[in-house]
DNA sequence: TCATTGCTCAACTATATGGTTGAGCAATCG
DNA sequence: CGATTGCTCAACCATATAGTTGAGCAATGA
């Protein structure tokens, strides 16, 4: 059977909007990636992103209220780690969505689209 | 073996955040509920959500754009359907977690979070 | 042909947000 | 204690965008 799906509340579809919203910049979802991996610093983030320090820490504020990075105090450092698992899937579903709509402008352009 | 991944490019980051985007906005995710379960007209959308005309056509015209749903003219009618079978998975993650987020929030209150 | 219906689009206003600057706070060091 | 380091925060400006209004276009019907 398909699935049958409930209309959402108001409240439902502004916290997960707010979810994407925290997402949907690039500097963001930079900071995001560069923590793929293991957890960093702000100042190796600020490093390895090209941010300014005020940028990016406001960025990872925001990222941290959204509850997708977790925040530890280390001596004079702040560091910072994902926070959620699901940033694993999230963006290799996002990724390959990209790369498939990206083939097909490319097929479209090649076939006369322009 | 953990999994290694590689930093994104400018280009890549950007289209990625523009996917988020184009769903970070209540009114568009309440637009993609509605076409969980059918394809429906933007008559019939307007309805259902309570948009005006135009704002919901806008929103419409936006998500099309960003590839999520497919328009199609059926006479004097516009018929709006999801693009992306990953929308249900998508949307799965992210209720799973702000329910996840808001469970934490309502815990962490009643032990004296305030 | 002209009128109606269903929708899109352009122009506009109000608000939200990205980025910078400078102040300031907490932890360490001397 | 005061100085330094690493970071956060508030205030500001510029830009982006949600929502409205009114014009206008395509398909149907008389």
């Amino acid at each position: 059977m398909a699935k049958k799906h409930d209309t959402m509340s108001p409240q439902m579809l502004e916290r997960v909007a707010g979810q994407f919203r925290a997402l949907a910049e690039p500097s963001r979802l930079q900071l995001m990636n560069l923590l793929f991996d293991r957890e960093r610093t702000v100042g190796e983030l600020v490093e390895a992103s090209g941010l300014s320090l005020a940028n990016a820490s406001k960025h990872l504020g925001l990222l941290h209220r959204a509850g997708w990075v977790t925040r530890r105090k280390d001596g004079l450092n702040v560091v910072y780690a994902l926070a959620d698992e699901r940033t694993f899937g999230l963006c290799e579903l996002m990724c390959d969505r990209v790369r498939e709509l990206a083939a097909a402008e490319a097929t479209f352009a090649k076939r006369g689209g322009g």
